[in-house]
DNA sequence: TGGGGTTAT
DNA sequence: ATAACCC
């Protein structure tokens, strides 16, 4: 046998245009075709092209917006259900053409398609092989091989991707880009190119030119505000010169793991698999204000976020095992410090949670108030300035019950095996039940 | 900077 | 429990 190399990965990014601006001009058609912002407290969060052109930005002050473009129409965009709702649709619908879908956020998807496109090739006669064609973009305009497979693997994933497009559109009504690289940075980097509702493919050859085509190594997806920052320290700011960095000096600075693996990147190299999200982990509700000094107000907050979390809990069908309550407490310096504390929901709380339940508020908010005091020394002044409760540790069923099947892997206890690993190691402040 | 998410340590 | 990353 002669040792076999495996074909290189086809990989789609497909990123929704502005989506929250897209799902309101679906939730109320008239908003179509007037500069639309999306806001969240005192933020634009996104907004749609007309917007963009009158000079909006996203994550823009409400008042400097508003001064750029005083016909802006802004929507509140605090409640995120229908965004996620759209988003779920999205990994669905792409889920379709490839199981191998994993999410980005709610308005990002990336695709395998190395296997769908493996399939696609055989069913194509030789003859045709050279006669497929690209769908959208090829980037850098660089002139395709007929002959070689690479090229032409990618190709079909730019077809793919154009479906996948295509049925975002008719099924959703949602326009998005798309991006068809050999990895997951590549992918992601390319679908960026054209904007909005446009896709593009990289062909291999032209892989050192998209990466260099980054002005500073802090737009590398992969390297953030942290370690930019460290990599800046050490004369570190294009990518040519995370390239040329001795290696063994970046371990040093950075630890071997993220060392290794950016200094990857910044080649353009990234063999992390498309992992499948399936369904979320967690889920979480958090509200931030300006101030919250007492904990009459607190407890009020933490109710609101509960009531919503407990009816998303009740429709996803799986019980949380572990709830989670997170402050960030008001300090000029620390930008975004947050700390937190959490604990295991009690079995017969569990219970309760299939039924939709409304007796179990009381006790969820009688827990919750203790992780609070827990953080929070009520006895003294304080000021938050945002409170959030997370549901984590899902698992399908409490099937704790005794009978012919122990010692049998039943269907709940292998879908919940996996969840299940990662939480029994942390820690949970103990809080006694009332 | 909002209101979410994930993984690694 | 926190820190980093992503949107």
């Amino acid at each position: 046998m002669v040792p076999t190399r495996s074909p290189s990965r086809v990989i789609v990014h497909v990123d929704l245009d502005c989506f929250y601006a897209q799902v309101e001009m679906i939730s109320n058609p008239e908003l179509k075709g007037k500069p639309l912002g999306v806001q969240q407290k005192y933020l634009v969060v996104t907004c749609n092209y007309e917007a963009r052109k009158l000079g909006v930005k996203k994550l823009m002050n409400v008042r400097d917006a508003k001064e750029k473009c005083p016909q802006l129409v802004l929507v509140n965009g605090e409640d995120l259900t229908r965004y996620r709702e759209m988003s779920y649709k999205v990994t669905e619908l792409l889920e379709e053409f490839s199981p191998v879908v994993e999410r980005l956020g709610f308005d990002e998807n990336f695709v395998d398609l190395t296997e769908t496109v493996g399939r696609r090739l055989q069913q194509l006669p030789n003859d045709e092989l050279s006669a497929v064609t690209v769908c959208g973009h090829v980037y850098n305009n660089q002139s395709i091989n007929p002959h070689d497979v690479e090229h032409i693997r990618l190709l079909v994933g730019s077809q793919i991707a154009a479906e996948m497009r295509e049925a975002m559109c008719n099924q959703l009504g949602l326009t998005g880009c798309a991006g068809v690289a050999s990895n997951k940075l590549l992918a992601k980097l390319v679908s960026g190119i054209f904007k909005p509702n446009q896709q593009t493919v990289l062909l291999p050859e032209s892989c050192q030119d998209l990466i260099h085509s980054l002005n500073h190594i802090k737009e590398m997806p992969g390297i953030g505000y942290k370690t930019a920052k460290r990599l800046e320290a050490l004369g570190i700011s294009s990518v040519r010169d995370l390239q040329a960095f001795s290696p063994k000096t970046l371990e040093k600075e950075l630890g071997v793991a993220v060392a290794q693996r950016i200094q990857k990147l910044g080649f353009g190299e990234d063999n992390s698999p498309v992992t499948p999200s399936g369904p979320p982990q967690s889920f979480s509700e958090e509200d931030s204000f300006k101030k919250c000094s007492s904990e009459v107000e607190a407890r009020k907050k933490i109710e609101e976020l509960l009531a919503s979390l407990l009816s998303r809990i009740c429709q996803d069908g799986r019980k949380p095992h572990t709830v989670r309550l997170v402050i960030r407490r008001f300090s000029s310096e620390k930008y975004c410090s947050r700390e937190s504390r959490q604990c295991p929901v009690p079995p017969h709380i569990i219970q309760k949670l299939g039924a939709g339940n409304y007796d179990v508020m009381t006790p969820m908010v009688d827990i919750l108030m203790k992780l609070f005091r827990n953080m929070v020394n009520v006895k003294m002044p304080f000021h938050l300035t945002l409170l959030s409760v997370c549901f984590c540790n899902l698992r399908a069923l409490t099937t704790a019950k005794k009978g012919p099947m122990d010692g049998y892997v039943t269907s709940s206890s292998s879908a919940t095996s996996h969840s299940g690993k990662r939480s029994f190691k942390m820690k949970d402040t103990h809080v006694e039940d009332s």
